[in-house]
DNA sequence: CTGCGCTGCTTAGTAGCCTAAGCGGACGTG
DNA sequence: CACGTCCGCTTAGGCTACTAAGCAGCGCAG
């Protein structure tokens, strides 16, 4: 089933050529950072300084092409989302997946009492909502 | 054709899963390449020009420290070794790999896209009150 | 000998990632 | 008003991967 990371509904935004209607990289990383409720200066803080927050505005401004993948890695981490799909979107190769390595078994468990069960089949503008709604309820703590 | 990490032909210093004694980047593939007894511009030809040969020349001879995944794929598809291997001793981080450091839920990744780690500090109160958010949602299909 | 091709190698220069420092604006406080 | 803090963002510069061009050495043909 679906568990690839080729259906985003993270950001509506069209560019990319390879896949049909892909964010840039930027805009699909200031998404999941604003998903997570932190700040530029706050990633770089959590990243021990890895990505600092002047570096982090350009790859989110897609001043930043191809950042490494040391820096991919962090932001993957600290923002909870797939590194091998960070690896895909900033242009790099990525070696074997072998496939089912997220398995769908694994992701329909639950985060923190969250059914997964129930994001899966939203489509991207009820995505979009949702995670507004979630940063607008963080920000109002 | 792809040769797992564990035992290809190639250099008999793989053994070990971590650092004692591994030979440097540069070593391992002046060493892939003598032994598929391809010459440094055969191997410029047959990468069409991705590896220039003096470029080759200087990463095996540890000039150059981390090579870009671009260029370590070209190299492992053309020596038939491993490009998870080759990342890993360019020393950049690999995908996948038994990543039991993280939490299953970090481990997870992405749902459909989803940002997971927006989920994992909401209070009982903001999850109740998403979960009927998504409800609302599917309702007005 | 001279020349030619092929070997690995060097080196100057460019491109782009990345850092450190600082900017203006928004907001709250005294 | 000033002052401090946090926000995103910009900019100058360094560092390093990477390119393009050319070098010296070796073997072999003429």
């Amino acid at each position: 089933m679906l568990s690839k990371p080729a259906d985003n509904g993270v950001m509506g935004e069209t560019r990319n050529s390879e896949h049909p209607t892909e964010p840039s990289l930027g805009a699909y990383l200031k998404e999941a950072r604003r998903a997570t409720g932190l700040t530029l200066r706050q990633v770089e803080e959590e990243t021990s300084k890895a990505v600092t927050n002047g570096y982090l505005s350009q790859i989110e401004n897609d001043d930043i092409i191809q950042p490494s993948p040391r820096i991919l890695y962090s932001l993957a981490t600290t923002y909870g989302i797939d590194y091998s799909d960070l690896l895909r979107r900033a242009g790099h190769t990525v070696p074997n997946e072998t496939d089912d390595q997220y398995s769908d078994a694994r992701a329909l468990g639950a985060v923190n009492g969250f059914p997964l069960r129930s994001l899966q089949d939203l489509t991207e503008t009820e995505t979009e909502h949702l995670l507004a709604y979630i940063e607008f309820m963080k920000s109002r703590r």
